[in-house]
DNA sequence: ATGACAAAAATTGTATCCATTTCAGTGAAT
DNA sequence: ATTCACTGAAATGGATACAATTTTTGTCAT
């Protein structure tokens, strides 16, 4: 079959989203900044309406902040912000579990992913990662959770693309555990599997931005 | 000290938001509906430019769809979205329990919200209800699960307001319960018990609109 | 009645314009 | 010299008009 792009696009809302989301986590717009409105109009070669529809997006993202008739200031990486992203994720993310084991949902596509993680080296591990945790989320049927976790991981977890070997190799053992506890319908150990490994997670990225 | 009116206004597009939310609250909006932009900008005397930006805000609260191309659909409460509702309200509420006992948070407004429950009847039960949650998330001193929770009440949460009298005296022992765990400090304790209080709220919420 | 085609309406994005708020810079007074 | 107030520029929030697609509607012929 010809393999062709899809003839609707994507609203240019969210290209513009996604390109300033982009933008910000690599730091090529700094923490800080205010991003005025026509001027980023220009830079992405659109108009202001979209473009204030993709700081509404952002906002709720968490990557900027909308003050009152101030305009949109980028926000870092605080060790507050880790914290409280961190924690909300270890919690949806542990009622996932729970739903996943309390459903009796299909496990293959997360199976799967285990099955990546181990054979696979760290290269693409970022990818890994996410694709395990998302196929949980898409398991626990709550199409709103999906949403959100997928809002929260825009929002900050782009930054664990930058991860080092030795955690690589401490968060593989940690999923394997967690499949197992999900394969087991133990929703309890599951869930705190899962807890612990993000609020695992959370510390080794406060050591890195504790500067 | 004199209470005045704030000079600085809401912004329109958030009274607009707050203005569709409670039409589609009290179902003046009927579900499946698409809300038309210009003749809703009509209704509520203001210009598209707000509306747009309100409907994304709605979007966000989980009461309407945006379809590309088609316009703003109004959401109905169907089972599986109050489960949905319920099943992520249930994990961050619970999560919040569990951070106000680990940081041994000041529990004094949370007291005074049970005071308040305890002495009044069940004539603005709704709103001393939403006071005793709301104090549990702020307490918990994280600023993004106050304002995700608050969203997801805006969403759905109104729609207790018809509350009866018999689910008001079960209520209202489960806060107590909930507030004597809080004191203790006892999170595991109390994070079950918030976990439960939501998730028979939900039961409660179903039977309702299981029609 | 069904299917194709044409017309109408609605959404999405563009382009300006106005009012109000914020911010910066100048200048005066203590 | 520092502080305060005023003035003017710039930016946001909102209004309005308009072009381009897409969706929907409605008609007409088979």
């Amino acid at each position: 079959m010809l393999n062709l792009r899809p003839v609707k696009m994507m609203p240019v809302r969210e290209q513009a989203a996604s390109s300033l989301r982009e933008a910000i986590i690599t730091q090529k717009i700094k923490q800080g900044e205010t991003l005025a409105l026509e001027a980023t109009a220009r830079a992405l070669g659109i108009s202001v309406t979209p473009v204030r529809e993709a700081f509404q997006i952002l906002a709720r993202d968490g990557l900027i902040e909308l003050a009152q008739n101030r305009g949109a200031v980028v926000l870092g990486m605080s060790a507050k912000n880790i914290r409280e992203h961190y924690q909300i994720r270890a919690a949806l993310e542990a009622e996932a579990c729970r739903i996943v084991c309390e459903n009796r949902a299909d496990l293959s596509e997360i199976e799967h992913c285990i099955g990546h993680l181990v054979s696979h080296d760290a290269e693409n591990y970022g990818d890994l990662n996410q694709s395990f945790h998302y196929n949980i989320w898409l398991a626990s049927g709550n199409s709103r959770l999906v949403n959100m976790l997928g809002e929260l991981w825009n929002g900050l977890s782009m930054g664990l693309r930058t991860t080092k070997n030795e955690y690589a190799k401490k968060s593989r053992a940690e999923h394997e555990n967690i499949y197992s506890m999900l394969k087991a319908r133990d929703s309890e150990g599951a869930s705190k599997a899962m807890r612990g490994h993000i609020l695992r997670s959370m510390e080794d990225m406060l050591t890195r931005y504790d500067s």
